[in-house]
RNA sequence: GUGAGCGUAGCCCAGUGGUUAAGGCGCCAGGUUGUGGCCCUGGAGAUCGUGGGUUCAAAUCCCACCGUUCACCCCA
């Protein structure tokens, strides 16, 4: 028997109804501030990935999906969304439009790891990005507009953390700054932080042991170490949120895990934390269009895991809309009932009516207890007397009501009954 | 990559060495020769994750593998 593979899951229909609940609320989301849908392929060249969110991290190094076509071209499943969307927008000269221009998606990005609460190999991701603009303004709107989505799914039991890594021109100097305050600790650092004081210092930070906690504690904060523009910059998102009232913490430990990160970075942490929590996080990334051989391009923007939203969505026990039901069922008796029943069928599909005819020459009564397991609003029977009269019998499964309706008429009494 | 827990029908699960592996949900059929939901009756559905070992005898004990869950790492 073969299975999905690991890290992978089906989404079977009683579990869409939690998706397209996202799905709806995202989309409009972007409507209401502009932003316009963006689809990009799966895969990418290999290298669009390996050059912008750069070695050193764990999604590059261990992680990627890469692989050979048959022409020899290394390709990798797409880890994330924002440098294919930097990619598109170089690529289809979308900097010759308007700035910023403002896009978003949904779909799959793909990670080898190993699965766990709230962590796949395959997982959704949600983002939106505004690319060619450096406000500060915009990052401040970004950040509304990712609590905005929050709430508008009914989730409101989140921090959003706030913090900014600075640019290249004085990022460098902090982390010398952070390396030689460690170095005098390196004995008293777990194994983990040993590595990531050559790799990937900012980690360091995050620590979760209570020894490398302390050192953490204090350690240089990157804030004290801005150049006066970020500085402002930093000031500036803070003075914008404050305007809007939105909440939020600043926490010179955040770092994001990606590379390309600049200033601005923020995540949502839900109050209830276990295991994978972070609902979603976005940031800043001035460098990475030009990095992809692009003018230098400012731009900022957020992504979140669908997995993860309705995670949380079922752990609050929200209610959901559910999956559409069918408007009527079709029940029929004998062979010529069940032609006539079929012309019917179809009519009403034409006329805008979901409907589902019963199938495999089934008792009566099973097909009633199909139209009841269906969750039909309405049934509607066919037998050699109907026929005979040209009508159909129309039962209201909810009160169980029925009577006999003209055949020419049951179309409109249907569409009535759908409002 | 490291560590721990768990694998019994589609789903939830009882069963810790001894007859045909129990129950609930769901599914199918009948009770109503043309009517669902509640109720009653019956039925189908399980190589007890896979392979090996111990034993007269294994779902049950041991080993390996696979899968899965959780934690670390990392991240959405």
């Amino acid at each position: 028997m073969h299975k999905a593979p690991r890290g992978t899951f089906d989404i079977l229909p009683p579990e869409h109804a939690y998706w397209k609940y996202v799905e709806e609320k995202a989309t409009s989301l972007c409507q209401l501030y502009g932003y316009q849908p963006l689809s990009t392929p799966i895969f990418e060249d290999a290298q669009l990935f390996t050059k912008t969110v750069a070695g050193g991290t764990d999604i590059v190094d261990k992680e990627m999906y890469i692989f050979e076509d048959k022409s020899g071209q290394e390709l990798a499943l797409r880890a994330e969304l924002t440098a294919p969307v930097c990619r598109a927008y170089l690529e289809h000269g979308l900097f010759n439009l308007a700035q910023p221009v403002k896009l978003y998606y949904i779909g799959p990005a793909f990670r080898y790891e190993r699965p766990q609460f709230g962590r796949y190999r395959q997982h959704h991701q949600f983002g939106f990005e505004a690319l060619g603009e450096a406000d500060p303004a915009l990052d401040a709107e970004v950040i509304e507009m990712s609590r905005q989505f929050f709430y508008s799914l009914g989730l409101s039991r989140f921090s959003i953390q706030l913090n900014s890594i600075g640019c290249k021109l004085c990022r460098p100097g902090y982390l010398e700054v952070l390396r030689q305050h460690y170095s005098s600790y390196t004995d008293h650092l777990c194994p983990d932080c040993k590595a990531r004081l050559v790799k990937n210092p900012l980690r360091l930070l995050d620590c979760k042991k209570t020894s490398c906690q302390k050192i953490a504690k204090t350690a240089p904060k990157i804030p004290d170490y801005l150049c006066p523009e970020c500085q402002l910059h930093f000031q500036s998102v803070q003075k914008y949120l404050g305007a809007m009232s939105i909440p939020f913490q600043l926490n010179h430990r955040l770092v994001r895990g990606l590379d390309y990160y600049t200033r601005t970075v923020f995540e949502v942490e839900p109050r209830e934390k276990r295991g994978q929590s972070t609902l979603g996080g976005g940031g800043r990334y001035d460098n990475l269009i030009e990095s992809l051989g692009g003018k230098p391009t400012p731009a900022v923007g957020f992504a979140a895991g669908l997995e993860r939203i309705i995670l949380n969505l079922k752990n609050r026990k929200l209610d959901i809309p559910a999956l559409p039901k069918p408007d009527a069922f079709i029940a029929y008796l004998e062979e010529e009932a069940k032609i006539e029943a079929m012309k019917i069928a179809s009519e009403l599909r034409k006329a805008g009516i979901a409907v589902i005819i019963a199938t495999g020459d089934k008792s009566l009564r099973g097909q009633m207890r199909q139209a009841n397991s269906l969750g039909s609003a309405y049934a509607l029977i066919l037998g050699e007397q109907e026929i005979s009269n040209q009508n159909i019998i129309l039962r209201d499964m909810r009160t169980g009501e029925q009577k006999p309706i003209p055949l020419a008429e049951i179309a409109r009494m249907l569409k009535q009954g759908q409002k």
